[in-house]
Formats: structure tokens, sequence, C-alpha cells
DNA sequence: CGTACGTTTGAAACTGCTCAATGCCTGTGG
DNA sequence: CCACAGGCATTGAGCAGTTTCAAACGTACG
């Protein structure tokens, strides 16, 4: 069975190698996992909330819907991320949280939080570092819908995905699997489920990505990559630039 | 003469009525203002740093240029608001910041800030609170340009304009002074120029708000606020729920 | 075996974009 | 004080990208 802490460190481990001690306070700050079935609510827009949660395993979506009906995603979270660390902090969380897939979570209270916080500082700037990655990625989110085709726009999603499953020692440069339907996919991007549909279906036929059956396989990373003008900047961060 | 704190003491009283002595810290936090000029950079995409500024006066603008040239903006800010705070706590910026109109910031210290919130940890909170609403914003823009059309995001946007500036005591129910050209508002919304300069023009034959020289008017701010679909929640948190 | 969900395709309509041109205002230099 | 340039706003015409609606198909699951 897999450790508790087995996702999120590793994740963490991309921003500085952690001790022996700052793993075991890590692990120690998690509280007993919960399973939530695929379409669950994990966290509901509005609600306050003096707890967060890391996602051990399987997929989240975090979400705002419209008066009308509209859904926009915001941002996926895949295993070692954190879910509802800012409502945690600071106030109640604008925004709603749901299972894409048969989801793992372990639940962290704010108290412990702190106290882990207390006695390893370098964990809390790690974790800090995590949050501020995924800031980086709403802001690049925006850049993405906000200034590039459908068909870049596609591209440069499926490829930043990629790059932070890697991360976790998920999937290589050939493709990574994937859980998502073309729905979840469209109101990610802004698009219809339809449009995305024939989008998938460009890529395929241009040799660039195939998207099916759960799977997102590279077939030219390269060409691919300038089509999307993906740089990996905003994800590789040097990490924080640590006052003191 | 303006007192160099006015404009962010008014701002952060939105959320705590900060005291004579909070107040006095948040003024020694503060270092010596700078005059910009209307176009000039304030901190370059990349560039790291120990300091942000506070914007006394006048409209800043935060922004991503990419590659082949187009333009997302992520955000203006207005007087009271903070610029680069991320960069300062946690890393290199991942964005541009330039001066929309002439403009006033005063420089913070990345050291002066820390004592400042180990001396008033309430002036602290304040300022999560404040970087806090700016990430809600971030967010809302991003299902803005996702989810609504254009005429929707284009009102949507002169409404939040309108409700943050209102929240620093400039303008009211009727209006507003809006210094962005409609270069500036389409790179903001995703939209091309020509476009906004039509669903402006239609927004003003509809007798809904009307902007030209440098004013937004609103005509029916009832059935504006309707069509945007507008809700200022996320604007006016109830604030931290201040983990203790 | 039927239902539900996701994918796929076609056709028609619409939204928003590009290109091109014009007008207006402001500041600058002659 | 006028001429001119530069920046911004405005408008038209045509086109490309997306959406909507409708329908068919496959697959998984109870």
């Amino acid at each position: 069975m897999v450790s508790s802490t087995a996702a999120v460190s590793k994740r963490l481990k991309n921003y500085i190698d952690l001790t022996e001690q700052e793993l075991d306070t890590l692990s120690r700050m998690i509280g007993p996992s919960r399973m939530i079935s695929a379409g669950g609510e994990i966290v509901h827009e509005g609600q306050s909330g003096h707890r967060a949660f890391i996602l051990q395993d399987g997929w989240v979506m975090s979400y705002k819907l419209l008066p009308e009906g509209a859904r926009q995603i915001i941002d996926f979270q895949v295993p070692g991320d954190f879910l509802g660390l800012r409502s945690l902090l600071l106030r109640t969380s604008d925004h709603s949280f749901e299972a894409v897939t048969d989801v793992l979570v372990g639940e962290v209270k704010a108290q412990d939080m702190l106290s882990a916080f207390s006695s390893a500082p370098r964990l809390a700037m790690s974790i800090l570092w995590s949050v501020s990655c995924d800031e980086a990625m709403v802001v690049e989110h925006l850049v993405n819908i906000g200034r590039r085709s459908a068909i870049e726009r596609t591209a440069h999603f499926l490829l930043e995905l990629g790059a932070r499953l890697r991360s976790i020692g998920v999937g290589d440069a050939h493709g990574y699997p994937c859980p998502l339907s073309q729905y979840q996919l469209a109101d990610t991007l802004g698009l219809s489920a339809i449009h995305i549909n024939r989008v998938l279906r460009q890529l395929r036929e241009q040799n660039l990505v195939t998207f099916q059956k759960g799977v997102v396989q590279f077939n030219d990373l390269k060409k691919l990559t300038e089509l999307a003008e993906f740089e990996m900047g905003y994800l590789d961060q040097v990490g924080p630039v640590l006052v003191s």
C-alpha cells in the first residue's frame, strides 16, 4: 500500500529535498485519509472551513458555476496537490472542488498545519512554493484562454498537464493516462465540447497528439510545443526567493 | 498634499478598521515615494526582487506577453493596491507591471514588511486579505473570459472596476473616471480592439453604460448588472477566517 | 438488454476577427 | 498659429473560427 505522503513528498521534492525529519512532520500533519468517489463534491463554493486536503490519489477539479448553468473549470489537481489551502489560511473558498475520478484525500487541520510549520520552516516554504505554482498556473490559464486559438490552447493544456504529471512520476515524454472527458476539457478551455472534439481530431490528424480512451499520447512533442508556444518556466520555478 | 498611506489605509479599512498604531506602522513600512510616468515599466517579468510597491496614485496594469507579440492583461491596480507582493514573498515575478497613467508608488522592502507584520499582526492579516482578493479577481477574470460573451464580459469588467474604485472612494453608482484605452480593454478581455469598440457602442445604444473620453457612466445599473450576471461576492469578502 | 454517458459527425447560424480606411484630438516643431 | 505626426476611436465588408442543434454510434454498467 502507498504511504499517505508518497505523492506530496515527491511533489515537494521538486523544490527542496526534504529531510527525514521534515517528511516525518509532513506525515504527522496529514489526518486520516478519506475516499470520495468520482463526481463527489469535496468543497462547495462559499463553504468556509478550517481544513484543507492533500490529494493522495486520483484527480480533482476546481470550478465555478455561472447562474445560467455554464461552468468554468479553474484547474485540475493531481496526486500531491493541495485542495483548498487558500480557504484554510484566509477565508471561505470562492470555488468548488469535485472528484473527477475516485479519489483519496488526506485532511489537514489548520491547527496541525501551523504547528508543522513552526517545527519545520523549510516544509512551510515548500508548501508555499506549491501554492505559488498553482497561482502561476491560473495566470497562465488566463493567458491561454484569452490569447490563444482553440488548437493552441488545447495543445498547451495537454502539454502543461503532461509536465505536471511527470513531476510526480506519472507518464513520460511519450504520453500519460488522462481520465478527463471532452466536456471537462471544453469547460476548462472555454470552448464547446463539440468543438473540442474537432480540435482533438485535428491534432491527431496532424500527428501531434492523440487523446483517446483515457490516454494522451504525444506523437510529435517538438512540433506540439512550438504550436502551443509552451514554456514551462512558470511550472519549473526556482522556488521562493525566501526573505529572511 | 495626500498622505502616502491615504489610499492603502482606505482600502484595508474595508476589511478591518485599523487602529492609529497600526496605521502608523503601515506608514513606516512604506519607503520613499517614486513617480513613474505613463507607459513606464515597474517590474519586468522574470525580474526577481526583495521589494514590492504600494500604488499611491494612478493606474497600473499587470500583463504577460506571448512570443508572437500578443498581450494578455491579467489585472489592473488602482490606488491602494499592492504591486508584486507575491514576488516579494515567494520568488521572481511571473508577469510584468506597467504604469497606465502617471503613477506614484511607494516602495516596500521585504525586511520592513516583515518587521511591520510582527509588530502589527492585524495589519498583516489585512494585507493578506487584500492579496487574497486579488487572486479571487484573477479567477473571476478567468470565468469571465472563458464563459461569457463579449458583451457580458465587457459589462462585467466595467462593473467590477466600478466596485473596486468605489471601495477606495472613487466614483459612485453613476460612473467613474477610467483612463484605459480600447486596446487595453481588448487585451484584458481577450477580444480585438475593433470588436471592443463595437461592443461599447452596443452597450451605449442599449442605454446600459457609456464609456467615452475617459469616463464610464452607468445609464442603467440594474439591467447592466443582470446582463453581466455580476455578483460582487468575490470582492466583498468576509475576510480571513483567521486561523489561530 | 436497456439506459446513460461520452464521442463523433453534419449542417446552418452567428460571433468575433482581419484588413482597410477615415476621423478626431493632442502635442510638437516650424 | 499652423502643419504634421502619432495615438486612439470608429466604421464597413468579408471571412474564419465556434457554436448550436440534431442525430447516430459505441461502450460501460446495472
